[in-house]
DNA sequence: GTTTATCAGACATCAGACCAATTTCAAATA
DNA sequence: TATTTGAAATTGGTCTGATGTCTGATAAAC
Protein backbone atom coordinates (compact mmCIF):
# COMPACT_ATOMS: atom_id res chain seq x y z
CA UNK A 1 0.00 0.00 0.00
CA UNK A 2 1.69 3.50 -1.47
CA UNK A 3 1.65 6.60 0.86
CA UNK A 4 -1.09 9.18 -0.70
CA UNK A 5 -0.13 13.19 -0.06
CA UNK A 6 -0.57 13.92 3.64
CA UNK A 7 -3.54 15.98 3.68
CA UNK A 8 -5.06 14.55 7.42
CA UNK A 9 -4.17 11.07 8.39
CA UNK A 10 -7.76 9.95 7.71
CA UNK A 11 -7.90 11.61 4.68
CA UNK A 12 -4.57 9.24 4.17
CA UNK A 13 -5.99 6.00 4.73
CA UNK A 14 -9.22 6.51 2.50
CA UNK A 15 -7.25 7.59 -0.76
CA UNK A 16 -4.73 4.97 -0.39
CA UNK A 17 -6.66 2.42 -0.20
CA UNK A 18 -9.29 4.12 -3.35
CA UNK A 19 -5.66 4.55 -5.08
CA UNK A 20 -4.65 0.95 -4.34
CA UNK A 21 -8.02 -0.27 -5.98
CA UNK A 22 -7.37 2.43 -9.18
CA UNK A 23 -4.17 0.46 -9.71
CA UNK A 24 -5.61 -2.94 -9.79
CA UNK A 25 -3.46 -3.17 -6.52
CA UNK A 26 -6.21 -4.07 -4.34
CA UNK A 27 -9.07 -6.41 -5.97
CA UNK A 28 -12.58 -7.44 -5.13
CA UNK A 29 -12.32 -9.99 -2.07
CA UNK A 30 -8.91 -8.89 -0.89
CA UNK A 31 -7.80 -9.03 2.92
CA UNK A 32 -6.64 -6.01 4.08
CA UNK A 33 -3.74 -5.94 6.20
CA UNK A 34 -4.45 -6.04 9.92
CA UNK A 35 -4.74 -3.00 11.65
CA UNK A 36 -1.32 -2.99 13.83
CA UNK A 37 -0.01 -3.41 10.44
CA UNK A 38 -1.54 -1.16 8.02
CA UNK A 39 -1.34 1.72 10.40
CA UNK A 40 1.99 1.41 10.70
CA UNK A 41 2.51 0.93 6.79
CA UNK A 42 1.17 4.07 5.99
CA UNK A 43 2.79 5.88 9.30
CA UNK A 44 -0.39 6.68 11.03
CA UNK A 45 -1.78 5.89 14.30
CA UNK A 46 -4.45 2.78 14.61
CA UNK A 47 -7.38 5.52 15.79
CA UNK A 48 -6.50 7.05 12.55
CA UNK A 49 -6.93 4.12 10.51
CA UNK A 50 -9.90 2.81 11.79
CA UNK A 51 -11.60 6.11 11.06
CA UNK A 52 -10.29 5.80 7.59
CA UNK A 53 -11.78 2.32 7.10
CA UNK A 54 -14.88 3.52 8.55
CA UNK A 55 -15.53 6.15 5.72
CA UNK A 56 -14.45 3.49 3.21
CA UNK A 57 -16.63 0.84 4.72
CA UNK A 58 -19.59 3.85 4.59
CA UNK A 59 -18.92 3.97 1.02
CA UNK A 60 -19.40 0.29 0.23
CA UNK A 61 -15.86 -0.02 -0.72
CA UNK A 62 -14.52 -2.32 2.33
CA UNK A 63 -16.43 -4.28 4.66
CA UNK A 64 -15.00 -5.06 7.91
CA UNK A 65 -15.77 -8.22 10.22
CA UNK A 66 -14.54 -8.56 13.84
CA UNK A 67 -12.52 -11.61 14.48
CA UNK A 68 -11.76 -12.14 10.99
CA UNK A 69 -10.56 -8.93 9.27
CA UNK A 70 -11.32 -5.98 6.29
CA UNK A 71 -11.65 -7.32 2.79
CA UNK A 72 -12.36 -5.28 -0.26
CA UNK A 73 -15.67 -5.18 -1.23
CA UNK A 74 -18.21 -3.62 -3.79
CA UNK A 75 -21.35 -2.50 -2.54
CA UNK A 76 -21.65 0.76 -3.60
CA UNK A 77 -24.59 0.69 -5.52
CA UNK A 78 -26.39 -0.74 -2.74
CA UNK A 79 -25.00 2.11 -0.54
CA UNK A 80 -25.94 4.26 -3.46
CA UNK A 81 -29.66 3.72 -2.25
CA UNK A 82 -29.31 3.18 1.29
CA UNK A 83 -27.75 6.80 1.32
CA UNK A 84 -30.80 8.16 -0.27
CA UNK A 85 -32.72 6.71 2.59
CA UNK A 86 -33.81 3.58 0.60
CA UNK A 87 -33.29 -0.02 1.78
CA UNK A 88 -34.42 -3.11 -0.24
CA UNK A 89 -37.61 -4.53 0.24
CA UNK A 90 -41.12 -5.16 -2.21
CA UNK A 91 -42.52 -1.87 -2.22
CA UNK A 92 -39.16 -0.34 -3.03
CA UNK A 93 -38.78 -2.69 -5.57
CA UNK A 94 -41.42 -0.69 -7.74
CA UNK A 95 -40.48 2.05 -6.84
CA UNK A 96 -37.09 1.63 -8.16
CA UNK A 97 -38.05 0.06 -11.70
CA UNK A 98 -40.39 3.19 -12.11
CA UNK A 99 -36.63 5.32 -11.47
CA UNK A 100 -35.27 3.21 -13.80
CA UNK A 101 -38.66 3.28 -16.44
CA UNK A 102 -37.99 7.60 -15.80
CA UNK A 103 -34.02 7.00 -17.12
CA UNK A 104 -34.62 5.13 -20.00
CA UNK A 105 -37.28 6.72 -21.40
CA UNK A 106 -35.61 9.96 -20.53
CA UNK A 107 -32.10 8.69 -22.28
CA UNK A 108 -34.02 6.86 -25.28
CA UNK A 109 -35.62 10.45 -25.92
CA UNK A 110 -32.26 11.47 -25.96
CA UNK A 111 -30.19 9.08 -28.34
CA UNK A 112 -33.18 7.42 -30.21
CA UNK A 113 -31.52 9.97 -33.62
CA UNK A 114 -27.83 9.52 -32.54
CA UNK A 115 -27.46 5.83 -33.80
CA UNK A 116 -25.47 4.84 -36.42
CA UNK A 117 -25.60 1.58 -38.54
CA UNK A 118 -22.85 0.29 -36.45
CA UNK A 119 -24.71 1.02 -33.22
CA UNK A 120 -27.69 -1.05 -35.11
CA UNK A 121 -25.57 -3.72 -36.05
CA UNK A 122 -24.13 -3.80 -32.76
CA UNK A 123 -27.89 -3.86 -31.37
CA UNK A 124 -28.79 -6.60 -33.25
CA UNK A 125 -26.23 -8.71 -32.06
CA UNK A 126 -27.43 -8.51 -28.92
CA UNK A 127 -31.72 -9.00 -29.52
CA UNK A 128 -30.40 -11.87 -31.37
CA UNK A 129 -28.62 -13.05 -28.66
CA UNK A 130 -31.37 -13.12 -26.57
CA UNK A 131 -33.33 -14.87 -28.47
CA UNK A 132 -31.12 -17.77 -29.26
CA UNK A 133 -28.91 -17.80 -25.53
CA UNK A 134 -30.14 -20.66 -23.67
CA UNK A 135 -28.91 -20.44 -19.90
CA UNK A 136 -30.56 -18.32 -17.34
CA UNK A 137 -27.26 -16.47 -16.72
CA UNK A 138 -27.08 -15.82 -20.40
CA UNK A 139 -30.58 -13.95 -20.65
CA UNK A 140 -29.41 -11.85 -17.77
CA UNK A 141 -26.56 -11.09 -19.50
CA UNK A 142 -28.12 -10.40 -22.72
CA UNK A 143 -30.84 -7.96 -21.52
CA UNK A 144 -28.32 -6.11 -19.52
CA UNK A 145 -26.47 -5.60 -22.07
CA UNK A 146 -29.03 -4.37 -24.49
CA UNK A 147 -29.92 -1.33 -22.22
CA UNK A 148 -26.54 -0.79 -20.80
CA UNK A 149 -25.40 0.17 -24.43
CA UNK A 150 -28.44 2.37 -25.27
CA UNK A 151 -27.62 4.38 -21.69
CA UNK A 152 -23.48 4.18 -22.82
CA UNK A 153 -24.79 5.97 -26.38
CA UNK A 154 -25.25 8.63 -24.46
CA UNK A 155 -21.75 9.44 -23.77
CA UNK A 156 -23.23 10.92 -20.61
CA UNK A 157 -20.60 9.37 -17.25
CA UNK A 158 -22.95 10.79 -15.05
CA UNK A 159 -26.27 8.64 -16.66
CA UNK A 160 -23.93 6.07 -16.95
CA UNK A 161 -23.04 5.80 -13.64
CA UNK A 162 -26.74 6.32 -12.06
CA UNK A 163 -27.73 3.50 -14.42
CA UNK A 164 -24.68 1.55 -13.37
CA UNK A 165 -26.20 1.46 -10.17
CA UNK A 166 -29.63 0.52 -11.37
CA UNK A 167 -28.52 -2.50 -13.10
CA UNK A 168 -26.42 -3.54 -9.98
CA UNK A 169 -29.24 -3.48 -7.82
CA UNK A 170 -31.35 -5.36 -10.95
CA UNK A 171 -29.15 -8.24 -11.57
CA UNK A 172 -31.06 -9.95 -8.37
CA UNK A 173 -34.11 -9.07 -9.71
CA UNK A 174 -33.40 -10.29 -13.08
CA UNK A 175 -32.72 -13.64 -11.77
CA UNK A 176 -35.53 -14.04 -10.63
CA UNK A 177 -37.69 -12.79 -13.15
CA UNK A 178 -36.53 -14.49 -16.01
CA UNK A 179 -37.07 -17.72 -14.67
CA UNK A 180 -40.32 -16.85 -16.02
CA UNK A 181 -40.90 -18.12 -19.44
CA UNK A 182 -43.76 -15.23 -20.23
CA UNK A 183 -40.93 -12.57 -18.54
CA UNK A 184 -38.63 -14.13 -20.97
CA UNK A 185 -40.95 -13.80 -24.38
CA UNK A 186 -42.01 -10.15 -23.37
CA UNK A 187 -38.26 -9.54 -23.09
CA UNK A 188 -37.48 -10.88 -26.52
CA UNK A 189 -40.57 -9.11 -28.51
CA UNK A 190 -39.84 -5.82 -26.15
CA UNK A 191 -35.62 -5.35 -27.36
CA UNK A 192 -36.75 -6.26 -30.96
CA UNK A 193 -40.01 -3.46 -31.04
CA UNK A 194 -37.22 -0.82 -29.51
CA UNK A 195 -34.95 -1.43 -32.04
CA UNK A 196 -37.13 -1.21 -34.71
CA UNK A 197 -38.51 2.08 -33.71
CA UNK A 198 -35.32 3.33 -32.42
CA UNK A 199 -34.31 2.18 -36.43
CA UNK A 200 -37.25 4.22 -37.93
CA UNK A 201 -35.84 7.15 -35.87
CA UNK A 202 -39.88 7.35 -34.56
CA UNK A 203 -39.30 9.22 -30.99
CA UNK A 204 -42.97 8.23 -30.30
CA UNK A 205 -42.66 4.47 -30.86
CA UNK A 206 -39.21 4.53 -29.04
CA UNK A 207 -40.80 6.00 -26.15
CA UNK A 208 -44.23 3.73 -26.32
CA UNK A 209 -42.04 0.86 -26.32
CA UNK A 210 -39.40 1.22 -23.59
CA UNK A 211 -42.69 2.09 -21.64
CA UNK A 212 -44.42 -0.68 -22.29
CA UNK A 213 -41.06 -2.86 -21.73
CA UNK A 214 -40.71 -1.68 -18.40
CA UNK A 215 -44.28 -1.38 -17.26
CA UNK A 216 -44.72 -5.08 -18.37
CA UNK A 217 -41.76 -5.73 -15.84
CA UNK A 218 -43.23 -3.48 -13.34
CA UNK A 219 -46.43 -5.90 -13.95
CA UNK A 220 -44.33 -8.63 -12.85
CA UNK A 221 -42.93 -7.72 -9.90
CA UNK A 222 -46.21 -6.25 -8.62
CA UNK A 223 -47.65 -10.35 -9.04
CA UNK A 224 -44.30 -11.39 -7.24
CA UNK A 225 -44.76 -9.37 -4.43
CA UNK B 1 -29.38 13.67 22.08
CA UNK B 2 -31.36 10.53 22.79
CA UNK B 3 -29.81 6.95 23.10
CA UNK B 4 -31.17 4.97 20.02
CA UNK B 5 -30.79 1.06 20.25
CA UNK B 6 -27.35 -0.12 20.59
CA UNK B 7 -26.09 -2.45 17.78
CA UNK B 8 -22.51 -1.32 18.24
CA UNK B 9 -20.86 2.03 19.54
CA UNK B 10 -20.32 3.79 15.92
CA UNK B 11 -23.68 2.82 14.85
CA UNK B 12 -25.44 4.28 17.98
CA UNK B 13 -23.59 7.45 17.30
CA UNK B 14 -24.57 7.45 13.80
CA UNK B 15 -28.36 6.66 14.46
CA UNK B 16 -28.54 9.21 17.56
CA UNK B 17 -27.69 12.12 15.39
CA UNK B 18 -29.74 10.93 12.36
CA UNK B 19 -32.49 10.46 14.63
CA UNK B 20 -32.42 13.46 16.31
CA UNK B 21 -32.32 15.57 13.19
CA UNK B 22 -35.62 13.38 11.97
CA UNK B 23 -37.33 14.57 15.12
CA UNK B 24 -35.92 18.36 14.35
CA UNK B 25 -34.39 18.41 17.19
CA UNK B 26 -31.04 18.98 15.61
CA UNK B 27 -31.35 21.66 12.87
CA UNK B 28 -28.71 22.94 9.70
CA UNK B 29 -26.00 25.43 11.68
CA UNK B 30 -26.75 23.50 14.94
CA UNK B 31 -23.46 23.03 16.63
CA UNK B 32 -23.42 19.14 18.52
CA UNK B 33 -21.51 19.12 22.05
CA UNK B 34 -17.95 18.78 22.08
CA UNK B 35 -16.18 15.17 21.24
CA UNK B 36 -15.98 14.50 25.33
CA UNK B 37 -19.19 15.60 26.67
CA UNK B 38 -21.01 13.90 23.81
CA UNK B 39 -19.37 10.52 24.17
CA UNK B 40 -20.13 11.00 27.65
CA UNK B 41 -24.16 11.43 27.01
CA UNK B 42 -23.95 8.40 24.70
CA UNK B 43 -22.09 6.71 26.86
CA UNK B 44 -19.32 5.38 24.42
CA UNK B 45 -15.55 6.38 24.28
CA UNK B 46 -14.37 9.23 22.16
CA UNK B 47 -13.04 7.10 19.51
CA UNK B 48 -16.26 5.28 18.93
CA UNK B 49 -17.77 8.77 18.90
CA UNK B 50 -15.18 10.08 16.21
CA UNK B 51 -15.68 6.94 14.43
CA UNK B 52 -19.60 7.50 13.91
CA UNK B 53 -18.58 11.14 13.08
CA UNK B 54 -16.55 10.55 10.50
CA UNK B 55 -19.48 8.42 8.96
CA UNK B 56 -21.89 11.77 9.56
CA UNK B 57 -18.92 13.68 7.94
CA UNK B 58 -18.90 11.00 4.71
CA UNK B 59 -22.66 11.54 4.20
CA UNK B 60 -22.31 15.32 4.22
CA UNK B 61 -24.74 15.65 7.21
CA UNK B 62 -22.07 17.23 9.68
CA UNK B 63 -19.19 18.67 9.28
CA UNK B 64 -16.26 19.16 11.62
CA UNK B 65 -13.89 22.14 11.97
CA UNK B 66 -10.61 21.68 14.13
CA UNK B 67 -10.95 24.09 17.31
CA UNK B 68 -14.38 25.23 16.61
CA UNK B 69 -16.44 22.53 16.80
CA UNK B 70 -18.87 20.54 14.58
CA UNK B 71 -22.04 21.21 13.10
CA UNK B 72 -25.08 19.96 11.34
CA UNK B 73 -25.21 20.82 7.41
CA UNK B 74 -26.54 19.54 4.37
CA UNK B 75 -23.65 18.34 2.34
CA UNK B 76 -25.39 15.31 0.98
CA UNK B 77 -26.35 16.42 -2.34
CA UNK B 78 -22.57 17.90 -3.01
CA UNK B 79 -21.67 14.05 -1.42
CA UNK B 80 -23.67 12.26 -3.71
CA UNK B 81 -21.85 13.73 -6.91
CA UNK B 82 -18.80 13.40 -4.96
CA UNK B 83 -19.39 9.78 -4.51
CA UNK B 84 -20.10 9.18 -7.79
CA UNK B 85 -16.73 10.36 -8.90
CA UNK B 86 -17.92 14.06 -10.12
CA UNK B 87 -16.76 17.42 -9.06
CA UNK B 88 -18.09 20.31 -9.54
CA UNK B 89 -16.84 21.31 -12.90
CA UNK B 90 -17.63 23.18 -16.12
CA UNK B 91 -17.45 20.20 -17.68
CA UNK B 92 -19.52 18.15 -15.40
CA UNK B 93 -22.17 21.17 -15.45
CA UNK B 94 -23.10 19.89 -18.74
CA UNK B 95 -23.08 16.53 -18.27
CA UNK B 96 -25.04 17.19 -15.03
CA UNK B 97 -27.67 18.71 -16.87
CA UNK B 98 -28.20 16.21 -19.00
CA UNK B 99 -28.82 13.86 -16.77
CA UNK B 100 -31.25 16.16 -15.49
CA UNK B 101 -33.33 16.46 -19.15
CA UNK B 102 -33.19 12.60 -19.05
CA UNK B 103 -34.70 12.05 -15.92
CA UNK B 104 -37.32 15.60 -16.36
CA UNK B 105 -38.27 13.70 -19.49
CA UNK B 106 -38.51 10.22 -18.13
CA UNK B 107 -40.57 11.72 -15.47
CA UNK B 108 -43.13 13.97 -17.63
CA UNK B 109 -43.98 10.92 -19.69
CA UNK B 110 -44.76 8.96 -16.79
CA UNK B 111 -47.02 11.60 -15.37
CA UNK B 112 -48.89 13.51 -18.52
CA UNK B 113 -52.23 11.74 -18.21
CA UNK B 114 -52.23 11.88 -14.51
CA UNK B 115 -52.29 15.37 -13.78
CA UNK B 116 -56.08 16.69 -12.28
CA UNK B 117 -57.53 19.92 -12.28
CA UNK B 118 -55.74 21.38 -9.17
CA UNK B 119 -52.69 20.11 -10.71
CA UNK B 120 -53.90 22.35 -13.71
CA UNK B 121 -54.51 25.56 -11.58
CA UNK B 122 -52.04 24.74 -8.88
CA UNK B 123 -49.23 24.56 -11.79
CA UNK B 124 -51.19 27.87 -13.43
CA UNK B 125 -50.57 29.22 -10.31
CA UNK B 126 -46.92 28.66 -10.61
CA UNK B 127 -46.04 29.79 -14.36
CA UNK B 128 -48.06 33.24 -13.24
CA UNK B 129 -45.53 33.78 -10.28
CA UNK B 130 -42.52 32.93 -12.59
CA UNK B 131 -44.30 35.88 -14.94
CA UNK B 132 -45.13 38.55 -12.07
CA UNK B 133 -41.85 37.97 -10.18
CA UNK B 134 -39.36 40.63 -10.12
CA UNK B 135 -36.64 39.12 -7.85
CA UNK B 136 -33.81 37.09 -8.71
CA UNK B 137 -34.65 35.10 -5.42
CA UNK B 138 -38.07 34.45 -6.58
CA UNK B 139 -37.36 33.37 -9.87
CA UNK B 140 -35.22 30.99 -8.50
CA UNK B 141 -37.86 29.77 -6.06
CA UNK B 142 -40.77 29.68 -9.09
CA UNK B 143 -38.49 27.73 -11.50
CA UNK B 144 -37.77 25.05 -8.83
CA UNK B 145 -41.00 24.87 -7.55
CA UNK B 146 -42.67 24.06 -11.06
CA UNK B 147 -40.33 21.42 -11.89
CA UNK B 148 -40.29 19.73 -8.76
CA UNK B 149 -43.95 19.96 -8.70
CA UNK B 150 -44.12 17.82 -12.17
CA UNK B 151 -41.72 15.71 -9.94
CA UNK B 152 -43.96 15.05 -6.77
CA UNK B 153 -46.81 13.57 -8.81
CA UNK B 154 -44.95 10.89 -9.90
CA UNK B 155 -45.06 9.80 -5.98
CA UNK B 156 -42.19 7.97 -6.08
CA UNK B 157 -39.71 8.80 -3.40
CA UNK B 158 -36.63 7.45 -5.19
CA UNK B 159 -37.45 9.72 -8.20
CA UNK B 160 -38.53 12.52 -5.81
CA UNK B 161 -34.42 11.53 -3.80
CA UNK B 162 -32.78 12.08 -7.23
CA UNK B 163 -34.41 14.98 -8.10
CA UNK B 164 -33.76 16.67 -4.78
CA UNK B 165 -30.01 15.86 -4.91
CA UNK B 166 -30.31 17.00 -8.71
CA UNK B 167 -32.38 20.65 -7.26
CA UNK B 168 -29.37 21.17 -5.03
CA UNK B 169 -26.78 21.25 -7.06
CA UNK B 170 -28.51 23.71 -9.54
CA UNK B 171 -29.40 26.19 -6.99
CA UNK B 172 -26.32 27.80 -7.70
CA UNK B 173 -26.32 27.51 -11.52
CA UNK B 174 -29.44 28.82 -11.57
CA UNK B 175 -28.52 32.39 -9.50
CA UNK B 176 -26.27 32.76 -11.88
CA UNK B 177 -28.43 31.96 -15.01
CA UNK B 178 -31.28 34.18 -13.87
CA UNK B 179 -28.75 36.79 -14.41
CA UNK B 180 -29.48 36.74 -17.67
CA UNK B 181 -32.88 38.54 -19.46
CA UNK B 182 -32.82 36.24 -22.24
CA UNK B 183 -32.75 32.69 -20.16
CA UNK B 184 -35.75 34.39 -17.54
CA UNK B 185 -37.21 34.87 -20.93
CA UNK B 186 -36.70 31.10 -22.46
CA UNK B 187 -38.01 30.03 -18.68
CA UNK B 188 -41.45 31.96 -18.56
CA UNK B 189 -42.65 30.94 -21.99
CA UNK B 190 -41.27 27.08 -21.62
CA UNK B 191 -42.80 26.68 -18.64
CA UNK B 192 -46.40 28.00 -19.85
CA UNK B 193 -45.65 25.66 -23.17
CA UNK B 194 -45.07 22.83 -21.19
CA UNK B 195 -48.34 23.54 -19.10
CA UNK B 196 -50.01 23.79 -22.49
CA UNK B 197 -49.02 20.40 -23.53
CA UNK B 198 -49.81 19.07 -20.41
CA UNK B 199 -53.45 20.44 -20.50
CA UNK B 200 -53.82 18.65 -23.85
CA UNK B 201 -52.57 15.64 -22.49
CA UNK B 202 -50.30 15.47 -25.31
CA UNK B 203 -47.30 13.42 -24.56
CA UNK B 204 -45.72 14.33 -27.73
CA UNK B 205 -45.81 17.72 -27.08
CA UNK B 206 -44.62 17.25 -23.96
CA UNK B 207 -41.48 15.52 -24.67
CA UNK B 208 -40.88 18.35 -27.16
CA UNK B 209 -41.34 20.92 -24.63
CA UNK B 210 -39.10 19.63 -21.81
CA UNK B 211 -36.57 18.77 -24.31
CA UNK B 212 -36.53 21.87 -25.88
CA UNK B 213 -36.54 23.95 -22.34
CA UNK B 214 -33.58 22.08 -20.65
CA UNK B 215 -31.45 22.12 -24.27
CA UNK B 216 -31.81 26.13 -24.06
CA UNK B 217 -30.55 26.03 -20.71
CA UNK B 218 -27.16 23.63 -21.53
CA UNK B 219 -27.13 26.33 -24.52
CA UNK B 220 -27.02 29.21 -21.90
CA UNK B 221 -24.22 27.25 -19.96
CA UNK B 222 -22.15 25.86 -22.29
CA UNK B 223 -21.82 29.41 -23.22
CA UNK B 224 -20.70 30.34 -20.14
CA UNK B 225 -18.28 28.23 -19.76
C1' DG C 1 -15.38 -39.71 13.88
C1' DT C 2 -17.77 -36.23 16.24
C1' DT C 3 -18.12 -32.99 19.67
C1' DT C 4 -16.15 -29.75 22.84
C1' DA C 5 -12.52 -26.87 24.90
C1' DT C 6 -8.85 -23.94 24.20
C1' DC C 7 -6.12 -20.55 21.96
C1' DA C 8 -4.51 -17.28 18.62
C1' DG C 9 -5.77 -13.64 15.45
C1' DA C 10 -8.40 -9.65 14.30
C1' DC C 11 -11.70 -6.08 14.85
C1' DA C 12 -14.34 -3.17 18.70
C1' DT C 13 -14.02 -0.18 22.42
C1' DC C 14 -12.25 2.71 25.91
C1' DA C 15 -9.21 5.89 28.33
C1' DG C 16 -5.52 9.06 28.57
C1' DA C 17 -1.99 11.96 26.83
C1' DC C 18 -0.44 15.17 23.63
C1' DC C 19 -0.78 17.97 19.11
C1' DA C 20 -2.78 21.72 16.27
C1' DA C 21 -6.14 25.03 14.89
C1' DT C 22 -9.37 28.47 16.35
C1' DT C 23 -11.53 31.63 19.36
C1' DT C 24 -11.61 34.64 23.12
C1' DC C 25 -10.28 38.24 25.77
C1' DA C 26 -7.29 41.03 28.27
C1' DA C 27 -3.06 43.57 28.18
C1' DA C 28 0.02 46.37 25.56
C1' DT C 29 0.49 49.83 22.19
C1' DA C 30 -0.26 53.64 18.94
C1' DT D 1 -10.06 55.37 22.29
C1' DA D 2 -9.11 52.10 18.87
C1' DT D 3 -6.10 48.61 17.38
C1' DT D 4 -2.82 45.08 17.80
C1' DT D 5 -0.82 41.36 20.03
C1' DG D 6 -0.30 37.40 22.55
C1' DA D 7 -1.45 34.06 26.00
C1' DA D 8 -4.97 30.97 27.63
C1' DA D 9 -9.00 28.24 26.88
C1' DT D 10 -11.60 25.42 23.81
C1' DT D 11 -12.12 21.94 20.48
C1' DG D 12 -11.14 18.67 17.06
C1' DG D 13 -6.93 15.57 15.39
C1' DT D 14 -3.68 11.90 16.40
C1' DC D 15 -1.23 8.34 18.81
C1' DT D 16 -0.76 4.59 22.11
C1' DG D 17 -1.77 0.82 25.22
C1' DA D 18 -5.04 -2.02 27.56
C1' DT D 19 -9.09 -4.71 27.39
C1' DG D 20 -13.38 -6.79 25.28
C1' DT D 21 -15.52 -9.72 21.83
C1' DC D 22 -16.03 -12.41 17.87
C1' DT D 23 -14.21 -15.95 14.49
C1' DG D 24 -11.66 -19.80 12.93
C1' DA D 25 -8.42 -23.35 13.69
C1' DT D 26 -6.39 -26.79 16.43
C1' DA D 27 -6.21 -29.99 19.98
C1' DA D 28 -8.38 -32.76 23.43
C1' DA D 29 -12.05 -35.61 25.06
C1' DC D 30 -15.58 -38.72 24.21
Amino acid sequence: MERIERVNATALVVNSVKAAIQRGELKIGDKLPREYDMAQELGVGRSSLREGIKILNAYGVVESRQGEGTYIVDNRAKNFFEFMGFLPSGENMVNFLELRRVIEVGNIVAIYDKLTEKDFETLERMVQKLCDDQFLEDYVEADKEFHNYLLSVSENPMVIQVNNMITAMRSELLNRLFQSETVLHDARSAHRQILEALKRRDREACVSTVLNHIDTTIAHVKNMY
